[in-house]
This record gives structure tokens, C-alpha cells and sequence, in this order.
DNA sequence: GATTTCCACGTTAGCGCTAACGTAGGGAGT
DNA sequence: ACTCCCTACGTTAGCGCTAACGTGGAAATC
């Protein structure tokens, strides 16, 4: 006997009131007496019934899915992101979709389209660069969207996230007060990552105001992991001519796996050459050397950004835009030169 | 104006066919013709209709859903089970609804319980220890089940993993074979992490086998993380008495934040200690002395189990559990006693 | 006491699809 | 010519809820 789950009939009957009433109890919407109420919720714990979210969205014509599209989940700055999300979001009682867009805006937008057919109750971006159409169809759709992780003066809806440039220029700026010269920069493919490029044109733009050349660049073609932090570092240091006199990378890993190769090729950190991290990950308080890096508030971004969504799900209105700081942390992988 | 979504209806009225046509069209379900479906998938891609979700899980009753629970998403080894998974689903067409347990059995008691209102396609979860009722539930409502990362006799419906009593077994038999007598392991809290557990076990059967003591036991209340790792193992060295001649850890996080502990504290790795971790992370490819440490084939599970999930929700019978193999990788932090 | 108000509930009409079954019309078999 | 069958559709009846509006009766107002 393949007894189906009870619906919300099987309740009313049992308790002898109209489906609606049952609906009103369970959803602890208004317009049922407290006796009522708790007699419809026993009624229905003790059939083991539960609303059916499917009908439930078709009837309401909107789900409590919320959609989030990171680049990747094997990095602590989204795993952060996203855990700063979710405890929000799970407190609401929402559910969330999960998309990896392997930092590919096409599948991104495919994934859009799909996510728009849930009806969802709010959608997450990662950074505010989509594919074209990406805008328009959320917008149309009338789906709250939360631009997370990059900034943006006219975003879809709502963003939270930091200043890229800015954060370049910052570590421009330190490493000119430092005394170094020659700067390089290791990336990944430029279309890959547009907030890495941002950083990276900030960067570019501290050391052309100061006279001094821009960081020569250096990418990956695959993910910007330890190991291809560690084989673009190798080359880069391989190339004939003067070595930059200090390395700025994508991001902590990056920067980790290039001190190894710098180490490695016989250059002392911060000695010969300096190194910066980007992110401000974990695995910098257990390192003997720690980076220099820039520290990035992603668990804050997450709560932060969560909230702002939430609020325009239930139609507040927020301020379209929230960046947050960052903080420089000097580590032990850059020195002030000619000391 | 707020132009509503085309329907069904919609699509079906401009091409001058029965809605149900269109279902099939949309569908690529037989019995169309092949003019007759090109055409209204024309009209479709002209009215911009997509079919509603939603609507199309309440009248199949059924999702396109695929729940997931991890533990938690900041670790390379759940990354890569939801990496190698989210392929072969995407392909697919499923849409993945995530979970993080926080290592929290009645979590994800609570999680399936609103995954099951709906009414998705199949189920993943990580371990085979769950929560009372959790195992009925999914079964009563004839949920495919995958359960990933460790393995069971009696699964609830599917399951793909390692051994983990063999695993820590390994780990023990290379140790003795090295010439190790002294091991400690650390880990975290006993209730937090059922997988470690069995591989203390099999790590402590592995020395008892042999007329030596177990090992010395060191948990952290926090996560598995560097900084648990260095903190514990900090504490476990200041103790009284001789230290452990080896120390396993839960994973190579907690290894290498070990590693940093021991060196601190003035023991040099391999030569007063041997230090082993847990699964051959990236992160090893660029330590100066890597790591060793079980490797465990996540992307390979990932994949695989995705794949008998999908077999299940397709109706076809498959093996029940599937064990995958796991290999010891000796890095540069044991060595041969003695020599 | 007649009117208004309000609360607690019921009724009606879908939400946008799909499963299951029904049917017309053309071709093959005898 | 008559079945028989098969293909390509259409019709009917929901899936399990909720929005919007309707209604009776008790309390409040004058």
C-alpha cells in the first residue's frame, strides 16, 4: 500500500472546518481563533501532513527558492559569502538554489533563465558583470536580485560588496610607501575574473601616478590555486631580464604557491622580492611567513547582503548600494626597502 | 504595465493547437509531429514562454529538485563531492537546493523534513549517520537517496564512500610499518564528525593489533580548521610526560596547522615527529615537505554517485553501495624509524 | 432595538501545468 | 470493402494549494 502523503483536505475533514482555515493555521496567517489554531496543528502533526511547497508556490504564484550564482565553491571567500547567507536566509525559512558558474557568465545566464522558471522569492549574483539580457530578464521578472561581491552605481537591484579598484590602489599604494619599484602582477585569463582585473587596474594606476612603470602581468589559464600561483611564478621568474622586485597575486593561494617557487628559484621573501596576498584566508595564521595581504569582510558581506535582500523580498526599500571596507594586513612578506 | 509571463495557453492559441500539443513540444515528449513541434517551439522562443516549474512539479508530482546536505562547504572535500555531482545533475537538468549541516544531525533531520515538502527528484546526503526518522521518512516517501563519503551495508537506498575503519586501519599499518609506537590523533569533538571517528578506530586497532597502546586522543570544540590544529596540537606537546612519537590528524588542514606546531614548539619534522594528515589536498603540492596523507578519490565519488543517483530516479536497479579505493600518499613528514 | 463593526470562518475560482484516456483519419493487411 | 492498427492530436480531470471575496453572528455604538 503506497498510502499517498495526507493533503490538506484529509486535515480539514478531520478536524471539521474548511480547507482555507487549515491553510490560515498552518501558514499562522490571521482570521483563526487560537483554539482553532492549535487544533488544526495537532490535527495535522498527528496525520503527519505538510504543506506542499510545489502548491503552495503555484497557488501563491511565487516559491521560497532563493537562487545563488557563485563562481565557485572550493575558495573560502565564497564559502564565507555563502555561509554568511544562509544562516540569514534559513532563520527566514527560504531554500536555497545553487549555481557554480566556473566564473563563465554564458552559464551563468543560462542558469538565470532556468532559476526564473522556479519563481524564485530572490536571486544572488557574484559581481556585477552578467551577460546581456541577465538584467532585463530579472528585472522583468520582478525577482528581487542581490549583486554581491563587487560594486556597482546602478546595480540590478541591490549590492553589496567592495571597491576592486580601490583595493588595488591600496596595495599599490603600500607597496610604493614600502619602496618597491617593480611590480608584478599574477592573474588568471583576463575575461575569467572582472573583479581580479579591477584590482589589477587599480594596482596599475598607483604606480603610473608615481612615475613608475605598470606591474607586468602574468596569467594563468586555469584556476587560480596554489599550484598555478606556484608554475606562473616559476615562469615568470624563469624569463630573462631583472625580476619585479615584489609579486602581487589573485589572491592568497596564488600568492602562497608563488613564495614557494620563490623560495624555490632561490629568492629569500621578503629579502629579494616581496609578495601579496589577496583575501585574508585561514591559512595565513598558521604560516611561519604571513602574507601581506588585503583582508576582505566576506562573512560580513554575506550577512550584510542577506538582509538587504530579505528586505526587499518583503518590499522594504534599502539602500540600493552597500560597500564595505577593507583592511591592509602587513604580513611578513614585504619589507620597507632600504632598511 | 506589468505584462504577465506568457502561458502555456498562450502558446497554444497563437499556433492554433490543443495546450496539451504544446506540453509534449516543450517536453520533447513523443507524439508531435516534427513540423508541428518546431513550430511551437518558434512560437515559444517568440512569446518568450517558458514553462512554468512550479506548475509542472504540481501537476507531475514531482521536482526537478536535488537536495544536497554537506557538512560544510569550506573544505576541499565536500567542494569536490559537489563539484564532481553538479556536472552530471546539471547535464541532466536538475536544479541542486544545498544544505550545510554544520555537522548537525538534527539539522539535517530538520533540512529533509522541508525537502521532502518538495517533493524533489532525489536526495543526497553526506554519511550514513543520520538522525531518527530520517531514514523512514525518505524511504516513506520514496525519495531516491544517495549517501556520500562513507559506506554502509544497508544503506537507505544508494551510497557511494570510502571505508573509513580501513582507512584509519592504513594509516596505523603504515605507521607500524615505519616503526611508530607512540601515536596521538586529533580530531574534534566525539559527536561531531562520525566519519572521524571510525578512522580513530581503525587507527587504534591497527596499534592494539600490534601490542601497543592506542593512541593519545586530542579534540578541538571548533571546526577541523589550521588554527584547530595548531592550537591542539600546541596544547597536546605542552602536556607533561613524553610526547607522541606520530600525530594523525582528522585532515590536512589540521596537519599542516600541526606541522606549524610542532616547529614552533622546536621538533623537527619528520626527525623527532612523524606527522600524518587526510586526503591530499591541492595544498600539498606546494609545501616545501608535503604532507602524508590519504588520498581520497572525492571528485571520483562525486561523480559516480551522481550517477547512481540518477540511475535510481530513472527507476533502473543498481548496486547499492559502491566503495571506491583510497591511497596512501607518503609525503616528506614520516620516515622510516631507525634509519 | 436598529445599525454598524468586526471577527472567524466558508465559498469560489483559479495558479499553469500533466496523466490518462479519447478520437479522427490514413495506411496496411486480407 | 472491411477490419485493425498506428500516429497525431484533443478532452477531461485533476495536482494541492491560496487570493479574493462572501457571510453569519456576537459585540459595540447610537
Amino acid at each position: 500500500m503506497t498510502r499517498q502523503s495526507p493533503s490538506i483536505q484529509d486535515v480539514a475533514r478531520r478536524v471539521g472546518v474548511s480547507i482555507m482555515t487549515v491553510s490560515r493555521a498552518m501558514r499562522g496567517v490571521e482570521g483563526v481563533s487560537s483554539a482553532k489554531r492549535s487544533e488544526i496543528l495537532a490535527a495535522a502533526k498527528a496525520l503527519g501532513y505538510r504543506p506542499s511547497r510545489t502548491a503552495r508556490s503555484l497557488a501563491a504564484s511565487h516559491s521560497t527558492l532563493i537562487g545563488i550564482s557563485l563562481p565557485m565553491l572550493f575558495n573560502e571567500v565564497f564559502a564565507d559569502i555563502l555561509d554568511g547567507m544562509r544562516r540569514t536566509f534559513d532563520t527566514a525559512g527560504f531554500d536555497l538554489v545553487l549555481d557554480n558558474s566556473d566564473y563563465d557568465s554564458h552559464r551563468e545566464a543560462l542558469w538565470v533563465e532556468r532559476m526564473i522558471d522556479w519563481k524564485p522569492a530572490g536571486v544572488v549574483l557574484s559581481g556585477v558583470d552578467h551577460a546581456p539580457g541577465v538584467r532585463e530578464q530579472l528585472r522583468a521578472a520582478g525577482i528581487p536580485t542581490l549583486e554581491i561581491w563587487d560594486q556597482c552605481a546602478d546595480p540590478i537591484d541591490v549590492c553589496v560588496g567592495i571597491d576592486h579598484v580601490a583595493a588595488g590602489r591600496a596595495i599599490g599604494e603600500y607597496l610604493l610607501a614600502c619602496g618597491y619599484k617593480a611590480p608584478a602582477f599574477v592573474g588568471v585569463e583576463a575575461n575569467r575574473d572582472p573583479r581580479a582585473e579591477k584590482r589589477l587596474a587599480g594596482l596599475r594606476s598607483a604606480f603610473l601616478a608615481h612615475g613608475h612603470g605598470g606591474p607586468v602581468v602574468r596569467r594563468s589559464e586555469r584556476h587560480a590555486s596554489f599550484e598555478a600561483g606556484m608554475n606562473e611564478t616559476r615562469a615568470l621568474l624563469a624569463a630573462d631580464g631583472q625580476h619585479p622586485d615584489c609579486l602581487c597575486y589573485l589572491n592568497d593561494h596564488m600568492a602562497f604557491g608563488g613564495m614557494s617557487a620563490c623560495e624555490a628559484h632561490g629568492l629569500s621573501v621578503p629579502g629579494d622580492i616581496g609578495i601579496v596576498g589577496f583575501n585574508g584566508l585561514g591559512i595565513n595564521a598558521v604560516l611561519p611567513r604571513p602574507l601581506t595581504t588585503l583582508v576582505t569582510p566576506r562573512l560580513l558581506m554575506g550577512t550584510l547582503g542577506a538582509r538587504m535582500l530579505l528586505a526587499r523580498i518583503n518590499g522594504a526599500k534599502v539602500e540600493r548600494q552597500s560597500v564595505v571596507p577593507v583592511e591592509m594586513s602587513v604580513g611578513a612578506t614585504t619589507r620597507m626597502m632600504g632598511l
